[in-house]
DNA sequence: TGGATAGAAAACCAGAAGGTTATGAAACTA
DNA sequence: TAGTTTCATAACCTTCTGGTTTTCTATCCA
């Protein structure tokens, strides 16, 4: 457990990471984009939605910096870029031994809570789940 | 680059995670949880909000799955559940090979850029980013 | 020159998010 | 019993989101 109680990285950068991949219309973008470059129309192709509707997503992946855009003739390919990625990685690792040993701490903290509800006089205890 | 293509885990899921992470209030609640439990009240002291705030973020966290609620007398002690972080961690696995090798790619790309413009005199083309 | 194609921008809308204050409900405490 | 503490709920407000349709701009092509 080697969490420091402070974010390391900028907070905001995080906020519009993961607003952008709230979105499962982006992450499916974003999964696309990993296969290589594509232009709008063509990332818009697998969905029933307006051709507007699209460009407001690659917007919004544009502004977190999941994506960059270039010219091509009338063509704007867009192309991942998975710095920030990385960075909300390094913010969810901070819980990897939380998890990994989320069933060890739960036994442990089991045999307390049983350990003092034997041992108080205060009755109720935390049902959890 | 082992993309499936598609999303392994239910969408719902990852959508509501990320939302939930998207918040810098709940992402430092879920940091204070990683400490131990909490009452609503310890975990709402840090912020200048008003108490309904921090119960209404509990309640996004806690349909996110990320928390669980107990029972204390009058406290409902919070319990950090990192299961969903797991999940989305492993949607964001997907994409370490891709940005750990971006650096190559990209050192790749400038040695690229800067033959191309010590041999060129002007040529107009795919201005990424 | 005059379309067609690719994409962005504008205007609009319904619903969700995030905050507030006020109130209500349990459970402890004097 | 009355009051306090802890927390949730309700009602409300403002802003953001995600979608629409319509229109505009830029570039290619015949």
């Amino acid at each position: 457990m080697k969490l420091t109680g402070y974010e390391l990285a900028d907070p905001h950068q995080l906020d519009a990471t993961f607003a952008a991949l709230a979105d499962p219309t982006r992450r499916a973008i974003l999964t696309r984009l990993a296969a290589g470059e594509a232009t709008v129309r063509e990332l818009a192709a697998p969905f029933s939605m307006s051709q507007p509707a699209i460009s407001k997503h690659l917007k919004v992946l544009e502004r977190a910096g999941l994506i960059s855009r270039g010219r091509q003739a009338q063509r704007r390919p867009c192309r991942l870029r998975a710095e920030p990625l990385r960075v909300a990685t390094d913010w969810l690792a901070n819980y990897r031994d939380f998890w990994e040993e989320s069933y060890q701490r739960l036994d442990q903290l089991l045999g307390e809570v049983q350990r003092q509800q034997a041992a108080e006089i205060e009755r109720p205890g935390g049902n959890h789940e």
